[in-house]
DNA sequence: TCCTACATGGACCTTCTGGTCCAAGTCGAC
DNA sequence: GTCGACTTGGACCAGAAGGTCCATGTAGGA
């Protein structure tokens, strides 16, 4: 049921100017405002070429979900790269978040986590999707405070998996209130928040 | 441009059962899996009723966003007649969430919050319905973490609206980690890292 | 070179959807 | 009871959307 692979360099080239294209107008317009055509549209291509490369709308929704995950975690390689393994990388991680809001102008939300209420009710497949790339999303978080665990930085009774999860909870719920509220304030105010959290699970060296 | 108002009981009735259908079978599948004959259908009206109380589908869905506000808030009036002013408030507050996240399996998400992907960037009007209805859920927050400061519960560094924001960012996440993974512990873990915010925005007098 | 499988363009079909319209029924004030 | 305004039912319409089909073009191996 998987959508067909092209065998010659065009068909991978339309193929990917397809996803892309889809990919794109759903992070601008969401789900239900983006229609077939419109993704043939921008992608210069026919409905023959959609419907060669995936088997019908349903379809390429999950592929736009799996391919929104990868864009939205290749943003954060650099920060995957050194590692979470300090409060201050995770403290430029929240810099980096807030700038990306400031810059868009509180616009847009997070494309994944928009994708959950447009996608999880609906297609329990595109949600398996979605949960994957945030367990992806989070894992490079959850092995920074491991690190931090080993060092001896954090209290021992902290899970870092679930340190993990909440931050996430932080970032997420952050970006929603900032799309609502179009106030790139909000997503610093969520993530100065988990920042209070990492900083409450650390021993008590100094209370910074 | 408000929709018409009924003028007979019957009217009113009928505009009520419209209104309630819809904000249910929105909460149920998503703003794009509900067409107008399905509010139709399930309210037992006709086209011409759902267009003499609501000029269209668009301002139909704002409609229902402030019904699903006033849904939302409503099922909070308890906790906010006492006031949030303890930490015991808060905690028992969470504990209501989770519980109503367990009975419906992680289904669902927040039907406020999932409305803010469906229709923020389609309508800023509903938008701005949603930014509405965060405030007046953040308020009665707010207010309790202002009467802590008050009673010298809190840092005085602490602002109580940002804290509020912070701790409405964790539920949102952690509503929206529920409905993706299907796991009523993620809203708890989420809550979880809210309390510590708020314990660590306390007067260091018992870290509890 | 030729042949086959892949790629492309676009007409076409069916269904669904928001929206319009009007005729008939009901209610309440006088 | 009567009259006018409000309410109700549902046929109807135009356009959009997902999906199908086939004829044509192209590329790469034998």
């Amino acid at each position: 049921m998987p959508e067909l692979l092209p065998r010659t360099a065009n068909g991978r080239a339309t193929r990917r100017r397809i996803l892309d294209s889809a990919t794109e107008l759903i992070a601008e317009r969401g789900v239900a405002a983006v229609a077939l055509d419109d993704i043939r549209e921008r992608s210069r291509t026919s409905k023959s070429q959609l419907y060669l490369y995936f088997p019908g709308r349903r379809e390429l929704l999950q592929a736009v979900a799996r391919n929104t995950a990868c864009l939205v975690l290749g943003a954060q390689d650099g920060h995957v790269q050194g590692g979470f393994g300090s409060v201050a990388r995770f403290e430029a991680w929240c810099d980096d978040i807030v700038a990306g809001q400031t810059a868009l102008d509180g616009r847009g939300g997070c494309p994944l986590g928009g994708l959950v209420a447009q996608l999880a009710e609906h297609d329990d497949e595109a949600r398996a999707v979605l949960a994957q790339a945030f367990d992806a999303w989070e894992r490079p978080l959850a092995a920074g405070f491991r690190t931090m665990l080993e060092r001896d930085e954090l209290r021992p009774s902290v899970d870092p998996d679930e340190l993990a999860t909440a931050v996430m909870a932080s970032l997420q719920g952050g970006l929603l209130l900032t799309q609502v509220r179009r106030d790139p304030r909000q997503i610093r105010i969520a993530l100065d928040g988990a920042l209070a959290q990492i900083a409450a699970a650390r021993k008590s060296t100094a209370p910074a």
